[in-house]
DNA sequence: TGCAAAATAGAACGACCGTTCGTTTTATTT
DNA sequence: AAATAAAACGAACGGTCGTTCTATTTTGCA
């Protein structure tokens, strides 16, 4: 069946996404695919995502999903690259809008607190996907870690940037900074996700005050 | 075949244990398999860990190594178990050594980065297995789950403890100090084991040299 | 040494996996 | 509306999985 929405037809036979690219019915259905696919691998992670399940959400047979990506990897893939644009788009960019420095460095840690604050019910796949790939080289852990990195470059950068501004000590060294940071949220994820247990958000919000306190130039 | 290795045998037909129990052959074999297992799963995670590949590491046919544990759960939860012992072993007991307060705790702390040091190559049972079981309840994410907070809650005692020895200023919030703690293990082991990010273990001493600057008394 | 019990082997099961292939249905273009 | 291209289907393949069953071997004790 393969049934995708069209909201209201824009034109004849091609439809349109947000950007006002012209969408011909098999990317939308692959972009479709990629969504729901998303949502499973972030439950059980990218390597409990099977095609089988996949299909049967999208209700569409097994073939029909799979050709879309030709492999299974490929689909891991789009999954990761799709992660990574809602990433950007959810905790990086909004705080492109602040000041460099202090203001920049503060929103980017409160985008990601609120995004982890989410992951805890439905997970998060830099996390997942770590584990899940730290001991087996290949395309997806590529793709998985050139993400990550390019968001704790993006961070770190921040830091740097707000030491050029003088919002931190001469002697903050911001590769420390930026490590124990990616620790708070690391500690959120676990505790929250995994445990269960109460106040995690707090208290990476009061770690990061105190790491602001640490670095940060005195007032 | 599951050749047990008997260095040299102590009686007649029975073998000993480090500690001295009489062990039957079915369970020198049995906890040669848990051995086996465990390396395999922290490579690949208790998820990954499949009888057939045990089977095939310990020489022996996929049914002799099931019938020992009856259950793929079970052979998991045995995994656990005797993971659980070996930290102890490693991480907590050498550490009650030490003097309560700051003593005991430093030393924990140095166990537990030395451990998680050598699962950079490795693998750590409780972080894989945290984010392989956040969603899927059961007696394997119990025993884990169960496992991690007997350990978290020694750590917090420790803190406790050094408080209480007046090592800790008086305002110091105990949960908040273990939750950092926390963090910084969890940071080492997500860069050094998966971005394969040089210095991790530097900074993690040195995210506990600055937390003990915040909270300890001063000299 | 002989006999019961425990341990292991081996084959088979049903279920699910990713993938391939030929066919049929649906979209798009001419 | 006819022709062409794209998309989805359905069945099948070889493989691995955990598990069950029966037969065989090995072990431990009388």
């Amino acid at each position: 069946m393969a049934v995708v929405e069209l909201s209201t037809k824009t034109s004849r036979t091609a439809s349109s996404q947000p950007g006002g690219t012209i969408m011909h019915k098999g990317q939308q259905t692959k972009s479709a695919i990629v969504d729901a696919a998303l949502g499973l691998a972030t439950q059980i992670g990218l390597e409990g995502l099977s095609i089988g399940a996949l299909a049967e959400v999208m209700r569409m047979s097994k073939s029909g999903v799979f050709a879309h990506f030709g492999s299974r990897e490929e689909l891991q893939i789009s999954v990761i690259r799709e992660y990574h644009a809602r990433f950007e788009e959810e905790v990086f960019y909004p705080a492109l809008e602040k000041p460099k420095g202090m203001p920049r460095l503060k929103a980017l840690f409160q985008n990601w607190m609120n995004r982890t604050s989410v992951e805890i019910d439905s997970g998060c796949l830099y996390i997942s996907g770590a584990v899940e790939f730290d001991d087996r080289p290949g395309p997806v852990r590529d793709a998985l870690a050139s993400s990550v990195q390019t968001w704790l470059a993006a961070m770190h950068r921040a830091v740097v940037q707000a030491k050029e501004a003088g919002h931190l000590r001469d002697d903050a060294d911001e590769h420390q900074m930026a490590f124990e940071i990616h620790g708070l949220i690391l500690a959120l994820h676990y505790e929250a996700r995994f445990l269960k247990t109460p106040g995690s958000v707090t208290r990476a919000n009061t770690g990061f005050a105190n790491i602001l306190e640490r670095y940060g130039s005195a007032l």
